[in-house]
DNA sequence: CTCCGTGCAAATACTTTGCACCATA
DNA sequence: TATGGTGCAAAGTATTTGCACGGAG
């Protein structure tokens, strides 16, 4: 969890010098961020969160990831039907595959696909300010 | 107008077949679906119902749309931060550009991307129940 | 010491639901 | 006439906000 803690650290520092007051609550909020590998929707995060910093409410839970998310520390899902769900800025820009069955989230990337929305935009004289790409899929019977 | 009242004909017909009671306030929803051209909310589409049905309610409204959508005469979207659209079925799926300055919405569609949809899903052991992909685009200079 | 952030509760926005009455098939 | 649909108001979710107090810089 070493690393964790580094990416927490970094964090802190980054946005310390972006003028953000680091609080116990950001700071636990933080390092749930930077510990989750999965994509916990404000509850989940508020959920855990409070093991780190007990007493910490919903409300701020809910204004900081607003904050995050404007920092570009962590990025905003609104899959279908759900509340938004929330998972930290990897290095690269990735899509979302959702098992309708199970409610498994698997993250994927295609540059062809990237690119290809680009042109669509560009044919129409548009470009693209960000786009989402959900696929609802079910794992296939594969022969057997 | 005509071909819209022969489309809320159809629908009508194809509703009763699956036993679906045809009201007046689900007739005249069915109207406003018909020739809605836009992609409008539940409250749009209710103040339209209205002028055909006044006293409809909104929770007639919503009621009736999800039903609509169960049987596949309408679809919902979900855009970023926004209440439900409908739209009604088309014969051809298709994609939503949404300019973000203007809230303007495009239909497009692509068979290179739904393709390497199924391709990437494929890859990965899944197949597509259904997809949602979002261009949040904005008009480009166009050396103007 | 001064703001900015926090917890709380209330407000908001969208959508769903319980219930008594009404109308379609 | 027997369901199933409707209007109304109230409840339900997810999220935001006003306010007085508290802690970070």
């Amino acid at each position: 969890m070493a690393a964790i803690d580094q990416r927490t650290e970094e964090l802190t520092q980054a946005l310390r010098t972006a003028g953000v007051r680091i609080t116990r609550q950001r700071k636990a909020l933080l390092e749930v961020v930077a510990g989750a590998e999965d994509h916990p929707d404000a509850v989940e995060l508020h959920r855990r969160a409070v093991e780190k910093m007990p007493g910490i409410s919903l409300s701020t839970v809910y204004r900081t990831l607003t904050e995050l998310e404007a920092q570009g520390v962590i990025q905003r899902l609104q899959f279908e039907g759900e509340a938004a769900r929330f998972e930290h800025t990897e290095t690269d820009h990735h899509d979302h595959m959702i098992d309708v069955e199970t409610g498994e989230v698997v993250e994927f990337r295609s540059e062809r696909i990237e690119a290809l929305q680009a042109e669509i935009a560009a044919a129409m004289g548009y470009e693209i300010v960000r786009h989402r790409l959900e696929l609802y899929v079910r794992r296939k019977p594969s022969g057997g």
